[in-house]
DNA sequence: AATAGTATTGCAAATGTTTTCATAATTTCG
DNA sequence: CGAAATTATGAAAACATTTGCAATACTATT
């Protein structure tokens, strides 16, 4: 139990207490079966008594890995992406390697800065969110030859190897569950789409399945809303509040809906009787808040663990082929929706 | 724009391609002002065309700081730490360093675990949350002389520096709240306390606030639930079906208070005529609830951008004092609360 | 009991930087 | 114009590891 630390603990005063030399040690720690039992048990007691602990940034120098995976995400503060980052956080722990995080705010100049950091820190491979990405990041990624995910978006032709959802096809399966119930007149509110692939695509299929069935959308009835409850009620209670009122909201995610859902009831609109509101996500809270909404699930949890798991595995395979992965949707149907009410 | 990439770009490539020596290459990055504009100007035309990317590996070996700085939450998931993780990260960011994110789960020992984990990595200093930690991590930390500190709840008798708010106090103001409203029959939900020492904090200051009162809670009126909506929501379902329902709620955090709410409307309860809720934590999203919800602000961005330049501060300085900051609680009134209806 | 084989250990080079010290080049100024 | 002061650069040691190779100590086989 004791310590006596004169100056740093390094590997080689850990082979002066245990009379070996600092190979020794070190072979301990990395091929403990080229060392006799009875040696180990000599340097793990010096171990122990030193309070040593291995320096990964001198392991890292000689080409082994770092043991760091670097995720960039547009933001950590909402519900959004919480979960995938708790799940992926867990998945890669439980291989060994630590999660450096940061955050862009939706600005793609910003997460090349991010990238540009963690390569700095000799991360073994680097997550980011979406399939959009700056120039130069990607020349970054390409140049550096540091493996890379795509996580949350889903496509065949995707540059990275990719964990995700189909954003498109959210977006229809939102639109589609709208106009069977029989609603014509939709609202539609959503974040801005620069730098943001999965509501430009959830966007764009969208106002394809509208126009499929003849359907434009009035410009008062769109909006735009970053994703945030409150600006997102804000936003929703001036769309409510036109003269002519959609009979439904399709909402960019499920913070949005959350808000849109809330100004319903501060304007003391009946969901889904007199509203009907369907989100795109099923984040933590959704199934909860009443009504129950009515979402398109993706599954950020599944996606945060299976990203973790094959990122790990393809950075630590000798020679790892790319992967893609799609993730299913599922149509969560709760209290927020239902068909059209006759006028 | 080229690059002939044989082999690795290491500072003796950039030397090479500028025919400088690599001396002259590590003083442009870190002692610009030392050399000579004109040779720095050749030295930073091959790093571009090399693309190289410093290594901080190599860098931390001299004793430089790695610039990472660890972070341990309970959990990333809920809405609770997102906010202070993401107003943390972006304070340290901008004084130069990336955040090294781990999550416990409120297990004490796993967070030991993760301190030891980034200890690996050289981190510059661990940021965990809470008071109470494990007898091993504190002993780690005092042995190996690494920057710690505590945020989120704050005591005077802190051992470590720390960034936070009183969390007694916040359990005493809500108490003190429902209280002058006249509220006596009040339900508690709270998660489990141990390895949480806000939790227990908060609840103990309720517990005596209510006892100065003459009051004290029946067992069935007292519920233990996770930090989560859904399983709060449940958890007050049954308190609120018991015999006798009490007429206001005090919970532990606003996830639970939200659960809380919505088990009041599904249950066709009004709040706040027929149930009083408050919560603890003013969450993202708990203005914007309808109801507004009622509760104890915790300035969870201020915390964050706090400790992460104090912190920063602290981990640069030569000769660092300790620090201990407590910031305000705020009491929120919205409408979850109303005085207690006559019977 | 000698030989071959195997298990265990140590030596030394290598990894990519930074920094101290020394040296060379340039400027200042008497 | 030359000495002193200043500025710019390079050589080499240091940082904490890992690993290929060589050396030594055992074990098994005949």
């Amino acid at each position: 139990m004791s310590n006596f630390q004169k100056g740093k603990v390094d590997i080689v005063a850990v082979a002066k207490a245990a009379k070996v030399s600092p190979s020794t040690v070190s072979r301990t720690f990395n091929h403990p079966n080229l060392v006799s039992p009875a040696t180990r048990k000599k340097i793990n007691r010096a171990v122990q008594s030193l309070g040593y602990i291995r320096n990964r940034a001198a392991q890292t120098m000689h080409g082994k890995r770092s043991g760091t995976i670097g995720l960039v995400v547009p933001t950590i503060n909402h519900a959004i992406f919480a979960e995938v980052i708790q799940a992926f956080s867990d998945s890669i722990d439980k291989a060994g390697f630590s999660l450096l995080l940061a955050s862009h705010g939706y600005d793609l100049d910003r997460e090349y800065a991010m990238v540009r950091k963690f390569l700095e820190h000799r991360v073994d491979g680097v997550a980011l969110v979406g399939l959009e990405h700056s120039e130069a990041t990607a020349r970054l990624i390409e140049q550096q030859k540091i493996p890379a995910l795509a996580i949350w978006n889903y496509s065949e032709d995707s540059v990275l190897p990719c964990v995700g959802a189909d954003n498109r096809l959210a977006g229809r399966l939102a639109a589609e569950h709208l106009l069977a119930l029989g609603h014509r007149d939709i609202g539609l509110i959503f974040p801005k789409t620069t730098g943001n692939d999965r509501a430009q695509n959830r966007l764009s299929a969208v106002h394809d399945a509208l126009r499929e069935m003849g359907i434009s959308v009035p410009s008062e009835h769109e909006s735009e809303t970053p994703y945030s409850v409150s600006q997102a009620k804000q936003a929703a209670i001036s769309l409510l509040t036109e003269r002519s009122r959609p009979t439904a909201l399709l909402c960019g995610n499920d913070v949005i809906a959350q808000g849109a859902l809330f100004a319903a009831q501060s304007l003391g609109l009946k969901v889904p009787d007199d509203l009907s509101i369907i989100g795109i996500g099923d984040f933590k809270g959704s199934a909860d808040v009443e009504p129950g909404l009515t979402t398109i699930r993706i599954p950020a949890e599944t996606i945060g663990t299976l990203a973790g798991e094959r990122f790990t595995d393809y950075i630590t395979s000798e020679n790892p082929g790319p992967f893609k992965i799609c993730c299913q949707l599922e149509r969560v149907v709760r209290a927020t929706t239902s068909p059209v009410s006759v006028r």
